[in-house]
DNA sequence: GATCGCCCCTAAACCGCTTTACTAAAGCGG
DNA sequence: CCGCTTTAGTAAAGCGGTTTAGGGGCGATC
């Protein structure tokens, strides 16, 4: 009882299989009598084109993949990447195509990708000398590296990550703050050092921090979800060593770091400062609203998907300049009140 | 200079396209040193099997298809499909599957579906009688349904949306509410009615509020996303006329008419009462906190992902009892303070 | 020394569809 | 009525793998 095949369709309907395939992809080449008993019979039997018959012999699946660092359920708990899908999406919608989802499988990027059956790929941070990306160019797959770094031969879609980093801590100087510690995010895969992005903050926070000569910043790394920053919080130097506020590389961490400071006894932003990074949509109504730094998040995977698009049909594309990032303000930053520490 | 095939790396090892293929998946079956060339010049070639032929030969693509009734852009801006692929992609990674999301192309998911090679599929919201699922019946795929109706054949999985309702309007009428309005979600498809959750939902609410003899509630629809909520806000009615809370089917819906109230002046739960539906993790934080009604949303992932997976094994399965749900109360919902109404 | 069995490896069929010739019949102007 | 272009449909060759059935070589057994 298997499924039905052009062939059977075809000697349902008396005709061949070429008839039965252009009544579905050329309609026009046959007769309106042929063409409207074959659909008949097509749909009597429940006929459907095998996809992957299909996809193997146009050489055309129809599918992007989105290469994903993380397991599903740690990078689906932070916001960012329902972001991102909704800026490819639109795109994918535009131009007929379906996304899959390409987690490490048994820890693996590369086993994941030798399944995936796409015309091209979306990788999400990682860095330009990945294994998974080496493969990738070895096969010769379309990709476009989001949160990366930019390379020959393949496109990279990046905010301007260091500039949005620094108007971050320089914020937190003007205020007024010296003590401050930084929340860093995590190496994704076996990387030796920080993701590309990682890094770039990184150096943001620290190019600012520096030249203000303020105190070398204490580092603790969290994942960007809410439990990983609550966890942060508990690491951060106690008693009078305490920093007066926190730069945080993502608002998931920010915003689980804020809720442990306040059910630990803290006021935010009076006894300690929370900056973020990213804007998602919840940053503005937090209590207090969260400090952070706008990142066009889905203008990012629509540029993304965009780009990943033209090089799929042939076209060589170069690396956009970085798109902008600005800080956006809100309550959970102040100056530090200096009187009120142990 | 098209891809390198198993012919390639044949002739480039002298040994036949068998022989690759066995390199690959039944190395035991080679002598030790014609595998390690093989193995060699696959990869100095780049070789990787196409995914396509393989799930074409093997009939089977290691993928599942999540068939979404609404655009991407709309259906991610709702952090339940997030929490939903948590629990799904649980289940996939540890069977080595990925995930295909399947939206509406040109507005058809038939369309759509033709083209996703996958092995099975979840449906998210659709009627039992949805075209698009008729026809995955006529092909033949599995398919297990979420939030939909059971039928006989395809095993659906669900919560109990209705006790859940009436446990919320039940609070709302032990309150003391009598005014109260409903945000109901709104169709997905070119559905005539509701969508299976909505009026399950609909009937718990009314069941409690008939039975207490409460007046007819007023009724809007709204997508579960913080703008629809806002907006909804709008469009309920004004002046002594005002309902003294709101039941609405999504938390989204509920944050977004909060806000919006909260805006326009009114306090909450003072003024309004709010119950959402969800318990999304940002209900626990929005200010004031939200009063839900919880469920399980990862779970019911889980268990969606594991009931597919055993059809696609070719078992039979059941539809499993709804998983339960649970009315949280937190900070929206208080009794009305009919003194200060107009 | 013939037979058997085992180990390695191969030829060829098959998965289900698209597409490139190519043919037979029909239409058509001269 | 003839040659020429359309029209309508077909046969067969891929697309790139997997898998079944089987063959050659070789040491062990009788």
């Amino acid at each position: 009882m298997s499924r039905v095949t052009i062939a059977d369709v075809a000697s349902a309907a008396g005709v061949s299989k070429t008839a039965v395939s252009f009544a579905f992809n050329n309609p026009e080449r046959l007769g309106q009598a042929t063409l409207d008993r074959v659909l008949g019979v097509a749909h009597d039997l429940g006929y459907a084109p095998h996809p992957a018959a299909r996809a193997l012999s146009m050489r055309r699946s129809g599918t992007i993949g989105i290469l994903i660092p993380q397991r599903l359920s740690t990078v689906f708990a932070n916001p960012f990447l329902s972001e991102l899908i909704q800026g490819l999406g639109e795109l994918c919608e535009e131009h007929d195509l379906t996304m899959l989802l390409v987690p490490p499988l048994d820890g693996s990027l590369e086993g994941a990708i030798r399944q995936a059956s796409v015309d091209g790929f979306i990788s999400l941070g990682l860095s330009a000398d990945d294994r998974a990306l080496e493969m990738l160019d070895r096969i010769g797959i379309p990709v476009v590296a989001v949160d990366s770094e930019s390379s020959p031969n393949r496109p990279a879609v990046n905010v301007d990550d260091e500039s949005g980093a620094r108007a971050a801590a320089q914020h937190l100087l003007d205020l007024g703050h010296r003590d401050v510690a930084i929340i860093v995010l995590p190496p994704t895969r076996a990387q030796v050092g920080h993701t590309p992005t990682a890094s770039r903050r990184l150096a943001g926070y620290r190019a600012a921090l520096d030249r203000a000569g303020a105190p070398e910043a204490h580092t603790v790394t969290a994942a960007a979800t809410r439990a990983a920053g609550a966890r942060a919080f508990e690491s951060l130097p106690r008693g009078k060593r305490r920093p007066t506020a926190v730069l945080a590389m993502s608002d998931m961490a920010a915003i689980g770091l804020m809720a442990a400071a306040q059910s630990a006894g803290l006021r935010v932003p009076d006894d300690l400062s929370v900056v973020g990074y990213d804007d998602l949509p919840m940053a503005a109504w937090t209590s207090p609203p969260l400090t952070t730094v706008r990142q066009p998040i889905i203008e990012k995977g629509r540029l993304a998907a965009r780009l990943l698009i033209q090089r799929m049909k042939g076209k060589t594309v170069q690396s956009p300049p970085p798109l902008g990032t600005s800080l956006v303000v809100r309550g959970s930053t102040s100056p530090p009140s200096g009187g009120s520490r142990r």
